[in-house]
DNA sequence: ATTATTTTTTAGTATAGCCTAAATAAATAT
DNA sequence: ATATTTATTTAGGCTATACTAAAAAATAAT
């Protein structure tokens, strides 16, 4: 149908990745703290996004993304990625300048502009924070996923899942401050025991055995 | 004041080229024209960009650009033709290619974007057209301007000024179809007369006496 | 299983940007 | 100088996106 407006891009952006993980619907809710607008405006643009059909919208039972969705979500995450690519590699931006400009840039349409940026950085498979590019058709090849432990010193990663998911472990990594997603860098190893030290989000030191970190799988 | 939307950045930029060569006010009618808009609309946004003070506007009267105004379009402009460059030089587009995905990035708002770009590229003066960049503080280095007749056989260039504003003089140029602004290229030069024929904007041929050449003035 | 609470939707309003049709001002022609 | 034509503005409407307040549905609590 229609091509989507620039607001309708963004809804759709947060909806693909809202649903990510969890195979059941995403509520009004979750979209309005997401994209920090009120649950009315919301509904509102759910019906319209319904209409375009990248979404099913049943009243009250939230959302699904549709096939057609995805694939379009994936086109403007493709964009998103490749210009933080050349904002950190060409224009010496540091990481945690890129999004908000990446976020504007993402909506510029044409796609000759995409293909040629593509090129012109090498065909990247990874943004500058190791998540995947997606290619044109909307695939996305997933890096591979290493236990913590095997990570390097110093080197970076993002906590993608766990092999040990039973409520313990679980709770205990909530309570020391990791969860699925974050950042990581590992500050430290001891070769004595295995156990190392991790920087989360560049924020948060974290010291924990050699156990808990084979546990934990990482991408890089 | 507030910053300018999206649209009201291009009602100045084509007011602010509108605007230059003649220093009596921008009709209108000639917005609605550049703009592709009709002329109701272009009333409404004058009201804006008036409170906006970026134009003074007076009912009836046309439109001056302000200072201000003239600052924040040289603004756009430079972002524009910086892109233009990028676009060029380092995807390897053609210059019929980039025009309308520039009008997109040109809205891009981070400035130290810009900053970076335009180091990246070299501090680039000219755009692909050959039109001057302005710097960060709205200077323009104008190329050197010379008289339509002194230029070469097949040359192109660009109508800035005329030396003889007279009405007369002027409403001759109309009436053949050269303005300020056009793009014109010497098809043929009358050795015995100096007479010279251009093609202007790649469409309209027109015939002219040394005389008349002698008063045009253009940048190559 | 009612009641209370939370979530979601609807109704009505506002602003930006565009439109058409009608009214008014300015410019031109007789 | 008046009439006609042209340019411009006003009035009123439409769509997109957001908002607040109120209504309705779903969920949780007793």
């Amino acid at each position: 149908m229609n091509p989507l407006t620039y607001a309708e891009e963004n809804y759709l952006k947060a909806i693909y990745h809202l649903s990510e993980g969890g195979k059941k619907g995403v509520s009004t809710n979750d979209i309005s703290g997401e994209m920090k607008t009120k649950p009315a405006s919301v509904s509102d643009m759910l019906r319209k996004l319904g209409n375009k059909e990248v979404i099913e919208y049943r009243k009250y039972y939230g959302v699904h993304i549709t096939e057609e969705g995805k694939k379009t979500a994936l086109q403007t995450i493709r964009k998103h990625r490749l210009w933080e690519v050349f904002l950190v590699e060409k224009l010496k931006f540091s990481w945690d300048e890129i999004h908000e400009v990446a976020d504007e840039l993402e909506h510029i349409k044409s796609r000759i502009l995409i293909q040629r940026l593509d090129e012109y950085l090498g065909f990247p498979k990874f943004d500058p924070h190791g998540d995947p590019i997606p290619d044109e058709y909307g695939d996305v090849r997933s890096r591979p996923r290493i236990p913590l432990n095997q990570l390097e010193l110093h080197s970076t990663g993002q906590i993608v899942a766990v092999k040990d998911s039973s409520a313990a472990f679980l709770r205990y990594l909530d309570k020391v401050g990791a969860y699925i997603g974050a950042r990581i860098k590992v500050t430290d190893k001891v070769e004595f025991d295995g156990s190392i030290e991790i920087l989360v989000d560049n924020k948060k030191s974290i010291f924990m055995s050699k156990d808990v970190a084979g546990n934990i799988l990482v991408m890089q």
